[in-house]
DNA sequence: AGCACGCCGACT
DNA sequence: GTCGGCGTGCTC
């Protein structure tokens, strides 16, 4: 076993392979499957995974690995073979792969540097005002004084510099110096004795030392007796103290957390909690759709699965949406598990990223709770891996490579032997229509743990406020109710789904929206052509002057901000305070959580923001919700519109009347009649389910075909349209009649940073019937995605198809 | 991706 | 003849 089979650090097709590796026999011990090398590649050195190790190898004359960069694997076996069913599963090169399920501290930084060989001043005159003195500096230096090609190549025949390829990895650990006593006790108490009241500072030092139990930050220390390093110093060098550098972990929560125990379980809850202890008791995979209502108590039911996981000596992966914008649940897990628990979410940095991730690494925690990516934990004892509101598009990675968090729990779940749970109020079709199958077992909780009925839902219809007079964009339902609670003292939240901004075209008068009449999505306006477009099948017509339904001439596309009704709000209520949220004022570091720690703190009377705050918030004196425009997701250009909707109308209504005092939600809508509008206001999961899956197996969509979306993009828009014709030919060639084919037509948003984007998208049932058809595109555009600066994407599952 | 190699036109 | 620009093909 002296050969090593590497991926290499360069994701482009060409290289997506094994390369071998002679091992040399200093690191013979050290080389392993999971570890990163560094290895010449051509005439530079890269870095690599070594995934394999092998006697034999069908290359002659192997390079030589050139140095490790781990000296304990950092991805287990498993995960190894994880990447490989990722680079199958998302067609992504297998470094992507293998990159992904790293934090970003392990990505190599490659540099290019020049080394002198000899005395500076046998260069060339003009390199001397670049070399400054230094024996090595970067080459991009040679390239920004503009030093032609041939001079370099000179110099380097010449012997009198070497260019040479450095691999850097970041990883940094963090270090501070701690303090301690040199001599024991008794021997330090005797030299105590010896100083006269010249060193008052070192005797201070040493007299506090000694009240100490364990070594002290030198920080602490100096700031404490108000010292500087000096006295420390002379101590060290006397021999009475010693300094130690000892490896911290950053630490981005540095609250502490009263702990908490385990409540009892409620009929359902127990009834639910049985099947997934089972399976952990016998280790065994099943994938469970725990559906529950808003305020069921499914964190308690995955807190003890979680307790009886750590009981057998194995440990638990929670994902949860977006950690930071629910501190709230962060505290459940730390209070209930203590230090057994990592937080891994988009808003540590990278260094605090990585020390969370060598907690999991060195088995220093049994839990990890975590946005996406924390399902690639390499721990390797899974007893039980969770996935709560699983219907969240934000487990869907959007850039290479395209994953689901929710099959890459599946294949770990299934390679554990443990148990899968997927949660939410509000599953996707897809998750509820396997669970109706038998594919998942379905746990459901129909009753909210307060015994609380959720909070009455006001429809309001603002066709009716437009014909009363009424033209701002508060009814005077939510205006009245709004008023009581600033005078009752209690709070209000807001939610405004800006993303209607991909204007879809209403009416105002009668609520009618223009569909394409083969997609059912709604028609999206170009303001440029003044004109309609399907974005799935390219259908168009002309922005009609007057509404098609009731001849009124008030049809209007449609889009607000965030920050116009922040305004308009002020000016409605002018002795409220508001504190809005959104991308904007929540983009600073910790932003998110001090608003929301303002609004607990009442500080404030109504809370405005996007999606973000329709998720999670527990504020016991929230009694009101209201939903400005909900029709504004309703007819977003997507299939999944009516889902996303029904989604957020019921999570955000959950915002209500959580605790003693009731609560009520006012929903503002153009198209009160529509099903997704009546049947979230009845809290009717089930009714909803059945009626979107008609919608769903008319069209041919998700859960009865699956998508594969290509996109394909140029700054050159001719050739943009151009490939897409040709990958559409392709496609129509190779696909058989079990799939069927839509476009190519334009992006919702057609051009993106310069460049134009274009898209085909493929319905399927059987993934083998479009993996031949996709690897003959690739290959057939390869040439011109490298030379001719076509890029091509493949995306299976789409979430987003903007 | 990066890089070398090799062919071609332009210019000392 | 020499220099530099760009197309082609390779990296264990």
């Amino acid at each position: 076993m002296n050969i090593a089979k590497v991926v290499v650090d360069v994701p482009v097709s060409a290289t997506d392979a094994l390369f071998d590796y002679q091992i040399p026999d200093d690191l013979q011990t050290i080389v392993e499957p999971g570890i990163r090398v560094i290895v010449p590649f051509g005439p530079r050195q890269i870095m690599g995974f070594v995934v394999d190790l092998t006697s034999e190898s069908e290359f002659e004359n192997l390079k030589v690995i050139q140095q490790v960069m781990d000296y304990k694997p950092i991805l287990t076996s498993e995960l190894i073979q994880l990447s490989r069913w990722l680079q199958h599963e998302t067609l992504c090169f297998r470094i992507s792969a293998l990159q992904a399920m790293l934090p970003a501290v392990f990505k190599a930084k490659y540099s290019k540097e020049v080394w002198l060989q000899t005395e500076e001043t046998l260069l060339p005159e003009n390199w001397r005002a670049i070399s400054q003195g230094r024996e090595v500096f970067p080459f991009q230096d040679l390239i920004d004084a503009k030093i032609p090609d041939s001079q370099i190549r000179r110099q380097i025949e010449e012997g009198l510099i070497e260019i040479n390829y450095v691999v850097k990895g970041k990883n940094r650990v963090k270090k501070d110096t701690y303090v301690e006593l040199a001599l024991s006790e008794p021997d330090t108490l005797e030299k105590l004795t010896e100083f006269t009241n010249q060193a008052k500072k070192q005797h201070d030092i040493l007299e506090w030392l000694l009240d100490q139990e364990q070594p002290v930050r030198l920080k602490q220390l100096q700031e404490t007796l108000s010292v500087t390093r000096s006295p420390v110093k002379s101590l060290e060098q006397k021999g009475l103290l010693n300094l130690v550098q000892k490896e911290i972990y950053r630490n981005p929560h540095s609250r502490s957390f009263e702990a908490t125990e385990s409540l009892p379980l409620t009929d359902q809850q127990q009834n639910v909690i049985d099947p997934v202890l089972n399976n952990i008791h016998e280790t065994k995979h099943d994938v469970f759709l725990l559906h529950g209502i808003t305020g069921s108590g499914k964190t308690e039911v995955y807190l003890q699965s979680i307790e009886a996981v750590l009981n057998k000596g194995e440990e638990a992966i929670v994902l949860v949406p977006e950690i930071s914008l629910t501190p709230q649940m962060v505290e459940r897990f730390k209070s209930r598990f203590g230090d057994d628990v990592a937080v891994l979410h988009s808003g540590l940095s990278t260094g605090e990223k990585y020390d969370e991730w060598r907690k999991i690494h060195r088995r220093e925690v049994k839990v990890v709770v975590g946005a996406r990516s924390a399902i690639f934990a390499p721990f390797d004892n899974l007893g039980i891996i969770i996935i709560d509101e699983e219907h969240e598009n934000t487990y869907k990675q959007e850039d290479y490579p395209k994953y689901h968090a929710r099959e890459v729990a599946k294949y770990r779940g299934e390679f554990h032997q443990c148990p899968v749970v997927l949660g939410s109020a509000t599953p996707t079709l897809e998750s509820y229509a396997r669970a109706q199958k038998g594919v998942y077992r379905l746990l459901e909780l129909t009753e909210r743990v307060n015994q609380q009925a959720m909070p009455e839902m006001d429809i309001v219809d603002m066709r009716e406020e437009l014909a009363k007079g009424n033209r701002t964009m508060f009814s005077d339902t939510l205006v009245d109710k709004i008023n009581a609670r600033i005078e009752r003292r209690e709070q209000v939240v807001l939610l405004l789904n800006r993303r209607g901004y991909a204007t879809f075209v209403m009416c105002r008068e009668c609520g009618e929206t223009i569909q394409c009449e083969h997609c059912d999505i709604s028609m999206t306006y170009h303001r440029t052509q003044n004109k309609l477009k399907c974005h799935y099948c390219s259908d168009e017509r002309p922005m009609p002057n007057i509404c098609p339904s009731c001849e009124s001439d008030a049809i209007r596309f449609f889009g607000t901000g965030t920050q116009k009704v922040e305004e308009a709000l002020q000016e409605q209520f002018q002795n409220a305070s508001i504190i809005r949220m959104d991308v904007d004022t929540t983009s600073r570091k910790g932003a998110h959580e001090r608003l929301l720690n303002q609004f607990a703190n009442r500080e404030a009377d109504i809370l405005l923001g996007t999606q973000m705050i329709a998720k999670g918030l527990d504020f016991e004196n929230v009694t009101l919700v209201g939903v400005i425009a909900a029709d504004a997701l309703l007819h977003l250009p997507d299939f999944r519109a009516a889902e996303k909707s029904f989604q957020l109308l019921t999570q955000v209504s959950g915002r209500a009347g959580r605790h003693e005092l009731t609560g009520e939600v006012v929903v503002q809508t153009y198209t009160p009649e529509h099903y997704t509008v009546e049947m979230a206001a009845d809290y009717d999961y089930q009714s909803f389910y059945l009626r979107e899956m008609q919608v769903r197996k008319r069209f041919g969509y998700p859960p009865y075909y699956y998508l594969v979306l290509i996109n394909l993009s140029h700054t050159n828009h001719v050739k943009a349209v151009d490939a897409s014709k040709r990958v559409a030919q392709i496609l129509g060639r190779d696909l058989g009649d079990t799939t069927e084919m839509l476009g190519p037509t334009q992006s919702p948003m057609l051009r993106i940073k310069d460049r134009y984007r274009y898209q085909c998208m493929i319905k399927y049932r059987e993934r083998e019937d479009v993996e031949a058809a996709l690897s003959n595109v690739l290959n057939h555009f390869q040439k011109e995605m490298n030379q001719d600066d076509l890029q091509l994407t493949v995306d299976f599952e789409p979430y987003n198809f903007m």
